[in-house]
DNA sequence: AGCACGCCGACT
DNA sequence: GTCGGCGTGCTC
């Protein structure tokens, strides 16, 4: 879509007409709309601010924001209606902003005011007066800091960064104290450093971390280096007011660290000059709302357009990130000397030691951490939260099901009854209905039964549990047990003494396509907790995952899982797309798409409401597929209509939906 | 979305 | 002859 083409507006006059994008959903509202500016508004109406304007047909007020100013309208041969109102004269829309949300939105056939629901938080008055009044007064930003060197990495990381290019950084898999006391991972400090380094240079820096616990650790690292005014935070998670608020900072001109999740990367920000997101390969950075642009996606359209240098750093290196390396997109950066940890891959468990048969440990695995517990604290990964979330007939092993919903049942505590893990109806008297057995096995260990086991098997030794409901951060350097599901694994002053990988054949028992690269990204986190020369115990893999782990060669498992791609032609080698809706509609948006050179679709099938659709593309046609089946949902989106009425149980037919990068293509 | 315009059955 | 049903299209 080409838009903002105005004509330019002669200096020293008010322009006549603003061009408006529309805060609405519908696919066929999507684009500019020109208003004439009223006099009495002449002086407010600039590029950025929130405007409401009338849709006439509709017969209604739209909320909206003004793109840009133009004196005569183009495209457009009607007379216009003026602008309602200025909501407020904050301009909450930047042009970098609109620009990437536009890019964003084709690139996945999608709108771009659903983007603009990302980037921009909802208004809050009172915040935005008391801002306003704020930014009035003069006041002095702390000086720009000294740029700290990047520990750890040769010179030549900081000049790719000073020079804004796009990197693959492989952090060091380390714990590290920090001077006010706090422990955090090395990744966290290196990309605090490079974030100083811009700032220094007078530019800002977008740092994006999958979840809070990593913001954490991260806004501790910045902290050692920036003045506070200078870190802004903006997380989702944060109440509305301060989120509003550290939105509002980020429009100021003072280069700061701007801290958050996925939606970070869409932050105003003052002359960007970093774009840094750690481990990108998490799912967390795969946006759940429509159009599901993933943020690295959006990152890599924001790099390009601002010209800033882009990081992607992590412990593994993700199947994409690596595809970027071999396209010659990113370049590969590694520290200078590699202190990877003491990786012990061990089969699954044997039958030395009564004890650890019962607490299923490994007897390798059970010595190791037997040793290690006496000088600190011993991390343990399991699969799962809970006692024992899947339990199954004794008799027949077959999973056993909820009376009432037919969900998995499970067990909540020690001696607890069987209940369904989806509704948390008690399965009192359950009987199989395959063998008619009564008698319950459980089939796998929760973090609360895997506690239990091991403080049996470690009399006297504290047991920590962190799992996604009860999330313990950071632990001390004094000996315990620490259990906790992959990815909430705290952070241990010192380094773990030990880390069990206890359940790793169990998460590559997962069934779908990017459950390798899943699990030696959760084992390689995990693994970099542990201190300099602690074992780091994988129980029950073997094969190149395990070997990626224990030669800590993670860019070398992304290589070959590439490559498996590439002969699959799954995701990334290819772009897909899924189509889904009523099935001639899907049909006719095939049609347009079918003839691309390098198209392969796969389907129509049945789904519950229509029919889905896939469709792989070479990455050079996957904008011309956006485009064209972005007009498919558009004609879909005016023509259905709802049911005749009176005919009971008629559903409307779905409307068209086209979802890129789609993560149910892998699964 | 939400509203106006437009072409076929039962009414004064 | 017309009042009004909701199918179709548009919104600067």
């Amino acid at each position: 879509m080409t838009e903002g083409t105005g004509v330019a507006r002669p200096a020293g006059r008010s322009a006549t007409t603003a061009r408006v994008i529309l805060d609405s959903p519908l696919p066929q509202l999507d684009h500019l709309f020109d208003y004439r500016i009223p006099e009495e508004l002449a002086d407010e109406a600039l590029p950025g601010v929130r405007v409401t304007v009338p849709l006439r047909s509709a017969g209604r007020v739209a909320r909206g924001y003004i793109v840009e100013t133009v004196d005569a309208s183009d495209g457009f041969d009607g007379e216009l209606s003026p602008l309602d109102s200025v909501v407020s004269a904050v301009p909450v829309l930047t042009p970098e902003v609109w620009a990437l949300a536009r890019k964003a939105a084709d690139r996945a056939a999608g709108g771009a005011g659903d983007i603009l629901r990302l980037a921009i938080p909802a208004r809050q008055v009172r915040v935005e007066k008391t801002w306003q009044r704020s930014q009035e007064e003069t006041r002095s930003a702390s000086p720009a800091p000294v740029a700290p060197a990047i520990d750890g990495y040769g010179p030549e990381v900081s000049d790719l960064l000073a020079a804004h290019q796009r990197v693959a950084l492989d952090v060091i898999p380390q714990v590290v104290r920090l001077e006010s006391g706090t422990w955090v991972g090395r990744w966290a400090v290196t990309l605090a450093q490079a974030a100083a380094r811009t700032i220094a240079a007078g530019e800002s820096a977008i740092l994006a971390v999958p979840d809070y616990r990593d913001s954490d650790q991260l806004f501790a690292a910045l902290g050692e280096y920036l003045p506070p005014d200078r870190i802004t935070r903006v997380d989702a998670s944060q109440p509305n007011a301060d989120r509003y608020r550290a939105f509002l900072d980020c429009l100021t001109d003072i280069p700061r660290a701007i801290l958050g999740n996925r939606s970070a990367v869409y932050a105003p920000a003052a002359s960007l000059g970093l774009l840094a997101l750690f481990d990108d390969g998490d799912p967390l950075y795969s946006e759940p709302l429509s159009p599901y642009v993933h943020a690295r996606d959006a990152a890599l359209i924001r790099q390009q357009q601002s010209g800033a240098a882009l990081v992607l750093a992590g412990h593994t290196r993700s199947v994409d990130a690596q595809r970027l390396v071999e396209i010659g997109w990113l370049e590969a950066a590694a520290p200078e000397r590699a202190a990877t940890p003491r990786v012990l891959i061990t089969a699954k468990a044997d039958h030395e030691d009564a004890v650890a048969v019962t607490a299923r440990i490994p007897s390798m695995a059970w010595r190791q951490a037997k040793e290690a517990i006496a000088s600190g604290p011993v991390l343990v990964q399991v699969a799962r939260p809970g006692y024992a979330p899947v339990v199954a007939c004794a008799t027949c092993s077959s999973a056993a099901r909820c009376g009432t919903c037919a969900g998995p049942l499970g067990i909540a505590g020690a001696g607890a009854a069987p209940s369904c893990t989806l509704c948390g109806a008690i399965a009192a008297g359950w009987t199989c209905p395959t063998c008619e057995g009564t008698k319950l096995r459980l089939v796998t260990r929760g973090t609360g039964r895997t506690a239990e086991e091991l403080g049996r098997a470690f009399p006297g030794v504290p047991v920590l549990i962190s799992d996604g409901e009860r999330q313990v951060t950071a632990v001390d350097a004094r000996p315990a047990l620490v259990i906790a599901t992959r990815g909430a694994e705290p952070v241990a002053a010192g380094g773990y003494a030990a880390v069990l990988l206890l359940d790793g054949d169990r998460m590559l028992a997962a069934e779908h396509l990017r459950i390798g690269e899943d699990c030696l990204r959760w084992w390689s986190n995990a693994a970099a907790l542990a201190r300099q020369g602690a074992p780091v115990v994988l129980t029950g893999v073997t094969g190149d995952l395990a070997r990626a782990l224990a030669t800590w060669t993670q860019p070398a498992f992304a290589h070959a899982e590439l490559e498996d791609r590439r002969a699959l032609r799954f995701p990334p080698a290819v772009r897909a797309a899924s189509v889904s809706g009523d099935a001639t509609a899907v049909a006719e948006a095939l049609a347009e798409v079918r003839d691309l050179p390098g198209a392969n679709i796969l389907g129509p099938t049945p789904t519950d409401d229509g029919v889905r659709a896939i469709l792989r593309l070479d990455y050079g046609q996957a904008g011309e597929a956006a485009r064209l089946l972005r007009g498919a949902v558009v004609r879909n989106a005016t023509r259905r209509r709802k049911a005749p009425q009176g005919k009971a149980g008629y559903r409307p037919p779905p409307t068209l939906k086209v979802r890129f990068d789609d993560p149910e293509i892998l699964s």
